[in-house]
DNA sequence: CTATTCACCTGGGTGC
DNA sequence: TGCACCCAGGTGAATA
């Protein structure tokens, strides 16, 4: 479930039904769902036992619990989506789903969390945690509550694997100044940048695409000729499309994409222009046109979103 | 260095 | 019903 409104609709869940409760066991099947973790399987099926969670963390498409070790420093456990992830709630005794690659479970006997993952380019990791590259110096409040949803900090710090994400949209740590001139910098195609996790992250193929729609831009044009201030209307608009799915539980076009009970959300019916290849542009009427780029498609309204003449 | 492409997987849909 | 082919919310290792 892979963009920023699903991967923190995932999380809400896991700081709902996760947070505050001892593991007891990991079970892990195949070394590919531990590929990413250095011990491999077994390593990190021993080393999460007994372990508390202390928090349900999130940057980006990054999503991970800080685990309390008894005699070790807090740790994280990074589990990525990658694109057909699923992390589930469930009794223990309900019927082990085909792609079932990882359970955890808990000492007071509530219901498991399963790793379902039907393409496995997700995966599970046990990590240490850093200090955020991207802390910067907070205003106001002291509110250090833990979850780290948007706006609180990430207080346990940052897992290794994530240094290199930049920070999302949502979060205290996105610095839209520093954003606006790094893709200002690049003369390459706007939408490569925003589907760079290293620029700025949680931006996948669905709302790069809403985004550049809202913001009338061609996905192709380079970022270097936008203005600095279309630059960061394009961000705003990245920003609010995200917050709006979220509102509505994510985008789901199937089964695939649930949340921690199983439930899918249903942005898909506002989405404007991606899927929506032949529909009437929402805005001037004009048939949506799918393209190809990055070996993956692009939507967008040949009229509101103007095609450069020369290939970014 | 930076910029692009490609491999990693399974399964659903479509057209012959 | 079968089969080949295209497509899919991502990432980072391997190339140019």
């Amino acid at each position: 479930m892979p963009e920023l409104p699903e991967v923190e609709v995932v999380r809400r869940g896991l700081a709902q039904h996760v947070v505050g409760r001892r593991v007891v066991a990991a079970d892990l099947s195949g070394q590919r769902v531990a590929r990413r973790h250095d011990g491999g399987p077994v390593d990190l099926a021993t080393r999460v036992r007994q372990s508390e969670v202390l928090a349900a963390d999130r940057r980006g498409k990054y999503l991970w619990l800080v685990l309390d070790a008894p005699d070790d420093d807090p740790h994280a456990l990074v589990m990525h989506l990658g694109m057909s992830g699923q992390l589930l709630v469930e009794p223990a005794d309900a019927p082990r789903e085909k792609h079932l690659h990882a359970t955890l479970d808990f000492d007071d006997d509530g219901p498991q969390l399963r790793f379902v993952d039907q393409r496995t380019f997700g995966g599970l990791a046990l990590t240490p945690l850093l200090p955020d590259p991207h802390q910067r110096a907070h205003h106001g409040d002291a509110d250090h509550g833990h979850g780290g949803g948007p706006g609180r900090g990430h207080v346990h710090g940052i897992p290794e694997p994530v240094a290199h994400i930049a920070p999302d949209p949502l979060e205290d740590a996105f610095d839209r100044p520093r954003v606006i001139r790094t893709m200002k910098s690049k003369n390459v195609a706007v939408k490569r940048l925003l589907l760079d996790q290293g620029v700025v992250s949680g931006i996948g193929n669905i709302y790069a695409d809403e985004a550049l729609w809202r913001a009338g831009v061609h996905g192709r044009r380079p970022a270097s000729a936008l203005t600095r201030p279309a630059i960061g209307r394009l961000l705003d608009h990245a920003a609010e499309v995200m917050r709006e799915a979220l509102a509505q539980g994510g985008t789901s076009f199937d089964a695939l994409y649930v949340n921690v009970n199983g439930a899918s959300g249903y942005f898909d019916r506002s989405l404007d222009a991606y899927g929506q290849t032949g529909r009437p542009c929402a805005r001037c009427g004009s048939a949506i046109r799918r393209e190809e780029f990055m070996n993956r498609s692009s939507h967008f309204c040949p009229r509101c979103q103007t095609v450069p003449r020369v290939r970014a």
